[in-house]
DNA sequence: TAAAAATACTCCATAGGTATTTTAT
DNA sequence: ATAAAATACCTATGGAGTATTTTTA
């Protein structure tokens, strides 16, 4: 039988071959050295390449041997990296994470967890990707994702945590009539001009404001359905119209926009972190680590 | 005991890891499922990571599992570049050779000895270094080379094999009053300046020429000693003196410098191959076949 | 003659096989 | 009901040990 060359002909080679001896060889191995100098002559016969020149007194690499020894050496150093990562893997401190997001998160807790999660682990390779909360669904069930930051509610079959929440505001231009009132009232708005998000990228939210307005007794006007958030500022500030938007848009201030409270109950952009609860890769636990940190301040 | 992982725990897991189907896998393994499930157990136990996740219907691999199979095919992959590598190696085919010559084989045999090596051995690595006689005998005794182009005789106890030799001619200006006659006799010479290369160079043709004189009845009048060859023609073209320089030297032909054979028994140059009987590489090998090849014809 | 590798053998750990059980689909 | 992995148990190859021989510097 042809039994393969394995890595203990390597080890013992290499060992032999830095000694040049096989008895302070096999002393160093743990073994004896008739079991070292059998070895020697498996692995020979299994290469059918003599690596020593033994002239029961000196020992000397050939040729070959010279050359097989660098390949050995540098195979058993890689053999143990291989088996260094991988420890490190299942630690979660090597690997990849693909981390999907909608725009909210990118303005609020998105940076710090991952600036947080980098540093803690800087050789897990992070790719993230911004999309709408029903297209992060598909892509954490096609595997595309391993954990997505987005807003509830959905139905897909994954694991979900609250992360953050923020009030909507109200955007308007600065010399809108309604901009001298610190807070407004949702009756105020009938006649407004409305910038909204498209429905798709927030189907929840969207109905929600819709039926604000239902209860205030309108229908509002949409006369724009636009994303992200500050194409919606934009379209505020060029007169457009008037926009809800979350509470953290307000830290990236526009000159002649300005944001005003509700004075009721205002909807509530709520951001969540989903995952695959089958995909429990140790990168995935250290990330959801980060986050719950991230949670309890 | 903690027996270290193998190759062969290798060889499993990536078959198992890329068919996820134990009993297939063990059958295209040439063994038995049971087998095959106890040592992938056993090489997760020695790294202390589990690779598979195995739900007795379903195989996936793991996060870590898939992080350790790229790097298991590699050094798969590499070890069996290694055993190749070193197979080729014995067969002379890879491998380095380093290779002294004297100026007088530059000339002569070895750019087409080395071009012949070359193209039938791409993959050995030459190098070449110029050197006189004594010192390519010590540069092999400290195996700084494998093999040398050198002049004999020499004392070193190494292997030596004739190669080539060649008459020496006389060198002298054209205008010189021996330049009409198509040879010369040593006797003409007795009154002439000599340049000659220094004895250390090459003292057994040294005291060869030396010797051919006091037949003559004189002693040459040595003005310079210099090396290599085309230098001495340099200084012949100067008007300096006169030359004994190898024929071959005639083929890099020099406006104002003619050459005149010898009317008695020239000196002659021999060119010998020159190697350490013990340093029996392949290498070696078949660089001394592709010079007795060149040897005849 | 003394040091070191090779031989000759014995032993046992474990790779590998066979038969069977368990479990998820 | 069935396919597939795990479990249990057996076999035997070959890795490793001890004792001895051979060889050459």
């Amino acid at each position: 039988m042809t039994s393969p060359v394995e890595l203990r002909h390597l080890r013992y080679f290499v060992t032999v071959a830095q000694v040049l001896h096989f008895g302070r060889a096999a002393e160093q191995l743990g073994i004896t050295q008739p079991v070292l100098s059998d070895q020697i002559r498996r692995l020979e016969t299994l290469l059918g390449v003599q690596l020593l020149h033994r002239t029961k007194r000196v020992v000397q690499l050939t040729e070959p041997g010279r050359i097989f020894l660098a390949d050995a050496m540098r195979l058993l150093a890689q053999a143990d990296a291989a088996i260094a990562t991988v420890q490190r893997a299942a630690q979660g401190a090597v690997g990849k994470l693909a981390i999907g997001y909608t725009g909210p998160a990118l303005y609020t807790v998105l940076p710090e967890i991952v600036r947080t999660f980098r540093d803690r682990y800087p050789e897990v390779e992070l790719t993230l990707h911004e999309n709408c909360t029903p297209e992060q669904e598909s892509a954490l069930i096609a595997d595309e994702i391993q954990v997505a930051f987005l807003h509830p509610p959905i139905d897909s079959p994954v694991s979900m945590q609250d992360v953050f929440c923020e009030s909507m505001v109200v955007a308007m231009p600065e010399d809108h009539r309604l901009a001298e009132q610190s807070s407004v009232s949702i009756k105020d708005l009938a006649q407004e001009s409305f910038i909204l998000f498209p429905r798709t990228v927030g189907p929840y939210l969207y109905s929600r404001i819709l039926s604000l307005c239902a209860q205030a007794g309108f229908s509002p006007k949409v006369v724009q359905e636009v994303t992200p958030q500050p194409t919606m500022i934009g379209l505020v500030a060029a007169g457009i119209g008037i926009a809800f938007v979350s509470a953290s848009l307000q830290s990236i201030s526009r000159p002649g926009v300005v944001y005003r409270a509700l004075q009721e109950e205002a909807p509530v952009l709520k951001l969540a972190i989903a995952w695959k609860d089958d995909a429990r890769s140790p990168v995935l636990q250290n990330f959801l680590q980060v986050v719950n940190e991230w949670r309890s301040h």
